[in-house]
RNA sequence: CGGAGUGUGGCUCAGUCUGGUAGAGCACCGCGUUCGGGACGCGGGGGUCGCAGGUUCAAAUCCUGCCACUCCGACCA
């Protein structure tokens, strides 16, 4: 069988894993590696789906009582020094602005010493400093809490390696800043946020997630808690796909973002911050692609349908096209997913078969030809890329106009639904809660296996109870799991009534803990 | 920063050991025949062979230095 894509996810091994990855992003038309080291180029196909994120959580996040404002992209170095396990937690991957002016020495331009700046700026990482320094300015009463703002935002962290969309030096989000009255009113928003963004990715992205708390050694720099969504890919591996901090008091007291109270009292606010960014795009390429390329939900396809008209030089050919003008109007007239369709006629001068499989490559969720037969006919010729292929054929469609119009909306929907059917089940079949002990976990993440093709298997996840150890235990534990290249992932939020003994120390457990392999 | 590897047209790579006019497939351009399941024929454009030195009549090829990238580790939401 042929395949759009020069690389297959799956050849018995998962080694190939990551050239399949990297041929998506390619093929797909999504991104490139640019000039500037560990930067994305996000093509339009690409920036579409980025689009489609922004406006279907940005209405969730404005349901949700927040509003959108804008901070600057540097932020003064001072500001990083007040919360000192922020600072430690990021001191590592920053960008700093040193000069404000090139100078020429000797035919090269380099920083003009005379234009060092007083204070460096640091290209920010994440907002918490700068938006908690406006918040210390914004709130003097309990009537002005609480602030629950939002910015659309790109952030630069230096990392060492990169990888498209999913670690990349400068990447975009959006970063959620809240301030409280109370330590419940926080609790109460991180948890909330963490659940628009369980709920978000599962019917918008069609990607199941686990939500859960991250354990203490995995937390935010400077929060009381963390929570995060965690996705499994195709290759069994974790990925944390968005985060939500209860910051507690620490950036309030850091900061003086301070309150009076009804009763007269100076008290600190609690605060909290969450994120998703661009690497929901990594994850949607990982939980849905196969071997022709991305498959894309219609809910974040910024063409759910695309018509390609087969054109052959002839005179029939201004009458296909006219049909197809005509069917993205009448397309633009239905409703799917609470939205007018979005679909695109693709009049590129570009062979009709080629055409057709770069949409499959790209993801488009309908594809439809139109030709000469089906503008005399009435019908509507076309393929789901859900499911594409009918044993080594391509499976196609056909039926009238009218009946693929009224049918479409039900037709998207149900293409959403299986993509999150399909990924939903391999998520479940591959979470094992029937081991018991660490040595039983090594010898099922392959610990011992011999080969690298048996190493590099799919493994999956381990949910297991455990005692919630901390500090100089936790470390140990850390280190243990990171010889078997193992995270801990999150404590899901979903727990049972009682646990059976802790996978790690023996004692009793307080609560299941889910383990694996990460992005 | 440690270990390994790779740098040759847009992409994937051959050629390097054994120095002798820079190649293939795909992609791209033109013409023709095709076109509703990834077409074919003919013609064509495009590369200072990562960079800088050196050896030589002659360097992609040999020598020296440097740089970049990839993978593994370290690091990392």
């Amino acid at each position: 069988m042929q395949r759009a894509l020069s690389v297959s996810r799956m050849t018995g091994n998962l080694s190939t894993f990551p050239d399949w990855y990297q041929a998506i992003v390619r093929e797909a038309d999504l991104a490139e590696v640019s000039p500037t080291r560990g930067a994305m180029i996000i093509k339009p196909w690409g920036y579409g789906v980025w689009e489609r994120i922004q406006q279907t959580l940005d209405r969730r996040i404005k349901e949700t009582g927040h509003e959108n404002c804008y901070f600057p992209l540097f932020i003064p170095l001072s500001f990083f020094a007040k919360e000192a396990q922020h600072v430690e937690g990021f001191a590592k991957e920053m960008a700093v602005v040193t000069h404000h002016r090139l100078k020429s020495v000797d035919g090269k331009l380099v920083p003009d010493p005379d234009a060092r700046l007083e204070e460096p700026l640091v290209v920010r990482p994440t907002s918490e400093t700068i938006i908690g320094d406006a918040f210390s300015r914004w709130i003097k009463s309990h009537r002005d809490l609480p602030v629950l703002i939002n910015q659309w935002a790109n952030v630069v962290r230096w990392e060492m390696r990169t990888r498209l969309f999913l670690r990349t030096s400068e990447f975009l989000w959006q970063e959620g800043h809240t301030a409280h009255a109370t330590a419940e009113e926080g609790r109460e928003e991180t948890l909330k946020m963490l659940e628009v963004y369980r709920e978000f990715s599962e019917t918008v992205l069609a990607m199941p997630v686990v939500a859960g708390e991250k354990p203490e050694n995995e937390r935010f720099p400077g929060a009381d808690k963390t929570y995060s969504i965690e996705a499994m890919m195709q290759d069994g591996k974790a990925l944390q796909a968005g985060t939500s901090h209860d910051l507690g008091t620490h950036f309030a007291e850091a900061q003086n973002i301070r309150f009076q109270n009804s009763a007269g009292e100076l008290v600190h606010c609690h605060t909290t911050s969450w994120g998703v960014s661009t690497r929901l795009i990594g994850g949607v390429i990982m939980t849905h692609g196969d071997d022709d390329g991305l498959r894309l939900p219609p809910a974040i396809a910024p063409r759910q349908v695309v018509i390609v008209p087969m054109l052959r030089d002839k005179p029939e050919d201004a009458e296909v096209l006219v049909a197809g003008e005509a069917l993205v109007k009448a397309l633009g007239q239905v409703t799917a997913l609470g939205e007018p369709v979005r679909a695109l006629l693709d009049t590129k001068a570009q062979k009709s078969a080629e055409k057709r499989w770069n949409w499959v490559r790209r993801g488009a969720p309908v594809i439809i030809e139109l030709g000469p037969r089906d503008v005399a006919g009435g019908t509507i010729s076309f393929m789901r890329r859900d499911r594409l292929r009918d044993g080594d054929k391509v499976a196609s469609q056909s039926m009238s106009r009218e009946d693929f119009l009224a049918g479409l909306p039900a037709l998207l929907a149900e293409i959403q639904q299986g993509l999150y059917d399909e990924a939903k089940a391999r998520l479940e079949a591959n979470i094992r809660t029937d081991i018991a002990t660490f040595d039983d976990m090594a010898a099922f993440f392959g610990a011992a296996a011999a080969d690298e093709e048996e190493a590099t298997a799919f493994r999956g996840w381990v949910r297991a109870p455990w005692a919630r150890p901390t500090g100089d235990e936790l470390e140990a534990i850390e280190q243990k799991l990171k010889a078997l290249r193992l995270t801990l992932r999150n404590a899901p939020m979903d727990q049972p009534a009682i646990f059976g003994p802790c996978l790690f120390t023996g004692r009793p457990g307080v609560e299941e803990i889910l383990i694996g392999r990460a992005y």
